[in-house]
DNA sequence: CTAATCTACAACCTAATGGTTGTAGATCTG
DNA sequence: CAGATCTACAACCATTAGGTTGTAGATTAG
């Protein structure tokens, strides 16, 4: 899998609310599926479906504890994304030094 | 609109490949519409539709020049999407801290 | 003026998403 | 053991997304 196709799983894995607050709320302790699911006006298997959607992201990992399936975030996936973010914004301030660059560069390629 | 609305938006415009590349090709200086469509093995309409996502979501702003229409990348949204993550990461760093703190509380709540 | 270019938008198609219900396998509880 | 709980998965349905082609309005070039 490339990063590309990385990046296209986390955010959009992210790209949902439901999924966003499961990812929030896991990062504060372990949950197991159904707890995670009690909250929302939708059934289980839903549920159950966007924590596949995360953890096909690496942005949660499942362990089993007996019958229960117990849910937390992977912060490393999460950083990940920001790095991405990050880079973008390197992009952009590359940019703006070429920029500033050109316009504190006196005479450069003037005429002779 | 709500910030989760936004957040809706913001993420599902970066959860595609080729909007991602439009965004970073339109960080470098302004580019038409047409300028930015020509790389792509896809018609020029599918190109359109990702620069209104991208519109759509705040990330990039179009502004007429003759017959073409520049778009340009908005970085405020990008870091809004960036303060997002970040405020994830806080949110992990609090268990983590209020985690740390039980450790080192000496026999707090032991029976007397 | 005419022809070419750039953009917008509608109509259409197919595949993916987000939801549902129902069935079934493990595991715990009484 | 019998019943309840937790999870997984399949089948189905409605809507959205990503793509296509075609039409039409501005603007520029010759």
């Amino acid at each position: 899998m490339t990063g590309e196709d990385r990046a296209d799983l986390v955010f959009n894995a992210l790209a949902d609310r439901t999924r966003r607050d499961i990812l929030r709320r896991s990062m504060d302790g372990e949950l197991s599926v159904s707890a995670l699911a009690r909250p929302y006006a939708m059934s289980l298997a839903a549920v159950q479906k966007h924590v596949a959607v995360l953890d096909r992201a690496g942005l949660v990992t499942k362990h089993r504890r007996g019958r229960e399936q117990l849910v937390r975030t992977d912060m490393a996936t999460v950083q990940a994304a920001q790095a991405l973010l990050d880079e973008f914004e390197a992009v952009w301030r590359a940019r703006i030094d070429r920029f500033t660059d050109v316009l504190n560069t006196p005479n450069e390629g003037a005429a002779p």
